[in-house]
DNA sequence: ATCAGTGCAAAGGATTTGCATTACA
DNA sequence: TGTAATGCAAATCCTTTGCACTGAT
């Protein structure tokens, strides 16, 4: 079974830190590992404690995740509204954003170019990549359009000050 | 003079917008687009409470920031500790980071390349962009380094185990 | 004159931390 | 056994907000 491999991966991870694996931080990957799609921190607190078998505190969670991250198993998919957004990095095809700052939509996308040139950055700098992030802030074509309509009447005054 | 520029920028933004543009606000711009470099709210703060003849508080600069942003005059370069750091947009050629988890590090690079790919995403999904943000976050070769003397360390346990 | 913006201080909310306790290694 | 991790609650810290007032349009 596949969560099996990360909860190893994760335990050699932390034994190459000289830090402890306990069953909190197992079941923090499992638990992670059986989500699809994005997840942030207090919606993977309320899944583990529905378990009836799991305890777990918000801390605990708050200081794992870091070592995730950094473990290279989990990324933080972008900031909302002040809140972390991460995912698990397996099935996943590593993908990016576009986020509307109109409507908030986001749009997923993957392209195997930027990800190729990113990697031959970080050989360029001997650099050791463990999250990519790309997210790329605008306008959705809806949101565009109603933006767009709102300048024009407008083009008129901006014209006659200049 | 190249920041008056801007600050008609920002006021134009603003017209389009039905917003006012405010001493307050013209200062937030004049103050951003004469920092070389990042700047995070609460060093563009202090640079403004420095200055006798300029006032401003806290939350009006918070109010501005999302505002610069969506103009497309400023962009969020990374989240670091919790904290937004930012960056004007002009001379700058866009670059983007590659930030080490271990030290802090922060390595600027830009690839024409990878921007020409962004620009051509945008177009595909009919988004208007306003913000890239790409940030590799790994080990710089110094931290790799030290860390891969660890791990080999502790190799042969984990062979033995598995 | 109107309605958005400002400053202040208080509120908010995500994340962190101190401490006593527990439990990996 | 010794050291790191946990859980809880309190503390932090960045950021947002309510409100009364000011000021741009």
């Amino acid at each position: 079974m596949r969560i099996n491999a990360e909860i190893e991966k994760f335990r050699k991870y932390l034994k190459g830190k000289g830090l402890k694996f306990t069953p909190e931080r197992k079941n923090i990957v499992k638990e992670i590992f059986s989500i699809n799609g994005h997840f942030d921190v207090e919606s993977l607190y309320r899944r583990m404690e529905r378990k009836k078998n799991v305890k777990i505190s918000l801390a605990t969670i708050y200081r794992t995740i870091p070592l995730l991250v950094n473990s290279g198993m989990i990324r933080e998919v972008l900031r909302c509204e002040g809140r972390g957004v991460y995912e698990n990095i397996w099935g996943h095809k590593h993908h990016d954003h576009l986020i509307c700052i109109n409507c908030g939509k986001v749009i997923e996308f993957s392209d195997e170019r930027i990800e190729k040139l990113q990697q031959e950055v970080c050989r360029k700098f001997h650099f050791r990549p463990v999250e990519y992030r790309l997210g790329i802030r605008g306008y959705c074509e809806k949101c565009w359009k109603k933006r767009e309509k709102l300048y024009k009447s407008i083009e008129n005054d901006l014209h006659s000050q200049e």
